[in-house]
DNA sequence: AAGTGGTCTAGACCACCTT
DNA sequence: AGGTGGTCTAGACCACTTA
């Protein structure tokens, strides 16, 4: 069994078998709910049957696929409810983080953090979305470093690539990043007075209207892919 | 390679793995940040490396311990900082899930739970742990089931294992339990009346207190184990 | 430059489901 | 009983580290 394409940019072949699979399965190829058998995907990426199955696991970890002993994997059903929950823990996880980031956040991060808003909004008034993307997620992982928990982070992270490659195939509406960069300056606001409460508030309020533009995004006629 | 007293009792041959290394690693067996390597855990339990991998995968899952592409795994340090880690993670989710609990509520649950509650008391009273921890955990699984978020769930379920692990260890004082019971009480009262911020608000500080009184029992003299 | 140890492969084994 | 497909084994391969 020689190499398919697979081999080159990643770090480990399970990873990159997870990348792929990740990208496929938000991307709509296997129905929800569909099993997904090792001995397949193994020809498909042109790779023996462990590295297949640490990639499940790895994506199960994510809340992508199920996974049943000796029963094999299926496909997460990707629907409004899946994605309101992922939301919803976000919202929790982000709260904390920030609630924590309000007692410990300096002069330099507060700056930093203005900038990189400016820098959001001005991308995405260009319709630039993955350049907003990314300073979206280093303006709050400015925070998030300052929380000092790692776990929590790991739960950010796992849910954060998700729902990026949810934004890239639906987008969002110029009205809502002008709103995310108001909620931005309030949540760099309520850091700046170490208002833990009102930050954490206002994290979860952000983390809500962002859950609410996307499945409104979903659900329109046009959009890319039926809920 | 044959059996080894670890074939029989379980469903895969990674879950045991993964059992019996879960019980070590929180019985302080492997010296925190010690390296654990597959060749010799495979040859210690008898079963090849593969299992072994995908069992160091679950507890990386679970925070338990850290994994390295191409370095192997690490037990993380069970610190201070940890434990807070994992308690503000499952108080931000704990809060998280009574707030949507609140808004479904029905008399019923509120029944069972002030039952429940009677009898986590009064197991406590008795020193009973084993029998408190159970009617503690069957408490809050009355309410999180109503949030309809089994995302969140295996968040909490996989804390949960962890810190019962460390409290059958340490035990908890009356007082506290006494205390946990009058929150336990604000906590059916608030979703009684279906205020979805006030629950979460004292399902988060019953969880800090939790923390709070774990974190000194451990810190105590006589403690069964040092931090 | 060799050694240590993590990762991957091929195939055997075995649980579960269908006939 | 036979088939399908998940799980485990033994060992080759290869990345990373020591000297």
């Amino acid at each position: 069994m020689r190499d398919s394409g697979l081999n080159l940019g990643g770090d480990t072949i399970y990873a990159r078998v997870a990348d792929k699979l990740r990208e496929e399965i938000l991307a709509g190829i296997f129905a929800t709910g569909e099993r997904l058998k090792i001995a397949e995907m193994s020809e498909r990426y042109g790779v023996s049957m462990m590295p297949i199955r640490e990639a499940l696991q790895l994506l199960q970890g994510e809340g992508l696929i199920v996974l049943e002993p000796n029963k094999g994997a299926r496909v997460r059903q990707i629907d409004r409810r899946f994605l309101e929950n992922m939301y919803d823990i976000r919202g929790a996880i982000e709260g904390l983080l920030m609630h924590k980031a309000a007692s410990r956040v300096g002069e330099g991060e507060l700056r930093a953090a203005a900038t990189l808003n400016g820098e959001y909004e001005a991308a995405a008034r260009l319709g630039n979305w993955k350049r907003a993307l990314d300073c979206n997620k280093r303006f709050h992982s400015l925070f998030f470093a300052l929380a000092d928990n790692p776990e929590a982070l790991a739960i950010i992270d796992r849910h954060w690539g998700l729902i990026d490659c949810l934004r890239r195939q639906f987008g969002f509406g110029v009205d809502r990043t002008a709103e995310a960069a108001g909620e931005h300056r309030q949540l760099i606001k309520a850091l700046a007075e170490h208002d833990g409460e009102q930050a954490a508030r206002i994290a979860r309020r952000h983390t809500l209207a962002a859950k609410e533009d996307l499945l409104a995004r979903m659900q329109e006629p046009g959009a890319a892919r039926k809920q």
